[in-house]
RNA sequence: GGCGCUGUAGCUCAAUUGGUUAGAGUACCGGACUGUCGAUCCGGUGGUUGCGGGUUCGAGUCCCGUCAGCGUCGCCA
């Protein structure tokens, strides 16, 4: 039912069924082809494009009006759809057997010339003046088409929880800030001088609190807020599929997920995804890749060389290996060739300035299969052979090393993993790999503050086996916690929590929140973990992400209608901007001397 | 906050590495044209090379600062 008064078909409906028909479409002026006695416009609407004619059967008044006509006017036709003539179909265009022959042609609203033309396809402008003119970047059929896939994706999430008895609930935007994770965005109060209400950076406490009140399954797609820095898959407001179930362990979550990536592989992309989907624990995704949102679409895992290292001459190694560091190494397999010592120095400084890694060690193995370079000659024959065998080494293999910290030598190696993985083409960009990360530590160490940190969040249960050594030995917990990573993104991430207030304030004790603070931050949540708690956990999906991975894009922007740049500017409104110094009076908010003044009137 | 890339006509880019009048495609304006689908052909307008300073006989090009966009580290689940 797409009629409306001024219009009763759209732009990418026709076909030649249609042949005969008197119709009236509307759009936007997608091109222009002008031979003079015959004219040619092709009319856009959301829904495809449509060639229209203008020739000399068409009525003088719509001739004229044809002759002013230029790319983006709104205009609405009405014509008798025909066959194109013999030859001239375009089997290119969904409408391409059609046209439309003008009967009536009006101008429903001019455009100004565009900055740049929706029906370009090659050449895209420039970023900052996409997001300028969002509105004629958002005509772009690439754009359309991921609106309309990540509208598909919500919508098909929303089903899915549906049938699975999940009822949606909205919770505040308005909150209160807890210091705990990301910066708050804040909003003052005008009623309550100097107090703020905090956007949510997840609706992880209400969601909590809905189970407290029965509500034992919940969705939300919600959107959230935190103040830092962007990158290519982050944006300061993101939308999140929000669930969170009663009654449940880890395996029911996952398995509700499981459910959830099959409905939507198979209703958006026609993929049978099988089920349940692959889980590394944490430990292990450390281990074999050097991070906890590996890219499993390859392999080129880490091998560890550390105990070699430790018998060798070569002293970088040996002193690495000594201290109780790592010697840790990637094999790509067959490139040595393309490698000069240029590009492997442009890796070097890659790893040093990205991750402070000292510096990037290297073999190469010969042809006839000997590992060599400059290193190699560091090294015994017999502790060759055990690299050779250790790193699987065959000719024309170039093996690089990091011989670093257990931090810094994950961080590197997964960077050069992830950057020659791309460059060498070891994926299909069309492979889709599913997987869950598990066991995530409870804590991890904070140098600064001498003390533990919440690996995910404060209310993440311990496994039920490292609950009794929690307080001697935090390192060694392993949460109830598990992230959902999609080619090496994390889509999601979530955990059971933790429903009894005796191990919830053990755990804020080891957080070093004393008593008093804790109340006074998370006091309602404390009261309502006393009032019949029931087991609960849940996840978080990040809508956006799944949106762009789903959709084959590389940046989190393009599946967005109104994204910011890096520095989370809106170009096209121009937020933020200074206000009123009388609105600012009115929040009781005065601006330090030197700062942006507010706007006079 | 650090590092890197980019900024030249409305848009996308070029300019022989410091050389004299900054070009091309497209868009735009005018004209021709009855079967195009990136229409074609003829003619034309359009530039404070992001901004500010410096070096130089001479700067789009080199240096410093600054603004903006992107990528990335820190940060962030």
């Amino acid at each position: 039912m797409l009629n409306t008064k001024l219009r009763n078909q759209t732009c990418g409906h026709l076909r030649a069924e249609h042949v005969g028909q008197t119709v009236t479409l509307c759009g936007w002026v997608h091109a222009l082809r002008n031979f003079g006695g015959a004219k040619f416009m092709v009319l856009r609407d959301r829904y495809g494009i449509t060639q229209v004619t203008i020739g000399p059967e068409s009525p003088e008044a719509a001739r004229k009006i044809a002759e002013d006509l230029r790319d983006e006017w709104v205009v609405t036709v009405t014509g008798k759809v025909i066959a194109r003539p013999d030859g001239q179909s375009n089997p290119d265009m969904a409408t391409g057997e059609i046209e439309v022959i003008t009967e009536s042609l009006e101008v429903l609203n001019p455009s100004e010339t565009p900055p740049f033309t929706p029906s370009q396809v090659d050449e895209l402008p420039n970023e900052d003046m996409r997001l300028k003119y969002r509105y004629i970047d958002l005509r772009r059929q690439p754009m359309q088409d991921s609106l309309i896939l990540r509208h598909r994706i919500i919508k098909a999430m929303r089903d899915y929880f549906d049938d699975q008895q999940f009822i949606e609930v909205e919770t505040p935007i308005l909150g209160r800030s807890t210091p705990e994770g990301a910066r708050d965005y804040l909003v003052p109060s005008r009623v309550h001088a100097g107090e703020f209400y905090a956007l949510p950076q997840s609706p992880q406490i209400y969601k909590q609190i809905m189970m407290v009140a029965g509500y034992d399954r919940y969705i939300q797609v919600a959107r959230c807020f935190r103040d830092e820095d962007l990158r290519a898959d982050r944006q300061p407001e993101f939308t999140q599929l929000d669930m969170e179930m009663s009654f449940v362990e880890t395996d029911d979550v996952l398995g509700m997920i499981d459910g959830l990536m099959k409905h939507l592989a198979k209703t958006i992309l026609g993929i049978d995804l099988q089920i349940p989907l692959p889980r590394m624990t944490y430990d292990e995704a450390m281990q074999r890749y050097g991070h906890d949102a590996p890219d499993l679409r390859f392999g080129m895992e880490l091998i560890d060389c550390t105990d070699l290292a430790g018998k060798c001459e070569f002293r970088v190694f040996r002193a690495v290996a000594d201290g109780g560091n790592f010697v840790r190494a990637i094999n790509a397999k067959g490139v040595a060739g393309d490698f000069s010592r240029k590009r492997i120095s442009q890796l070097e400084t890659y790893v040093k300035e990205d991750f402070g890694a000292k510096g990037l060690a290297w073999m190469r193995v010969e042809e006839d299969g000997a590992l060599g370079g400059p290193i190699a000659k560091n090294f015994s024959a017999e502790l060759l052979e055990e690299f050779r065998v250790r790193l699987d080494a065959t000719p024309g293999d170039l093996v690089l090393f990091i011989a670093d910290s257990w931090e810094v030598s994950c961080k590197a190696l997964n960077g050069l993993r992830k950057r020659l993985g791309a460059e060498l083409e070891l994926y299909d960009p069309q492979d889709m790999n599913f997987s869950w990360i598990v066991e995530f530590p409870m804590f991890d160490y904070d140098e600064e503050q001498d003390g533990w940190n919440a690996m995910h969040h404060p209310f993440t249960a311990p496994r039920d086996q490292d609950l009794a050594g929690l307080k001697d030995t935090p390192g060694e917990a392993r949460a109830k916690a598990y992230d959902l990573v999609i080619n090496g993104y994390e889509a999601g991430g979530g955990t059971i929590r933790i429903h009894d207030n005796e191990v919830q304030q053990m755990v804020f004790g080891l957080l070093g929140l004393d008593e008093a603070t804790a109340r006074d931050r998370f006091g309602f949540l404390l009261d309502a973990l006393q009032f019949g708690a029931p087991p609960h956990g849940g996840i978080a999906l990040g809508v956006d992400r799944v949106a762009m991975i789903f959709g084959g894009l590389d940046n989190i922007r393009d599946c967005i209608a109104f994204p910011k740049t890096q520095r989370a500017m809106d170009l096209m409104t121009g937020a933020p901007s200074p206000v009123d110094g009388v609105q600012l009076e009115e929040l009781h908010i005065g601006l330090k001397e030197g700062e942006k003044e507010p706007e006079s009137e």
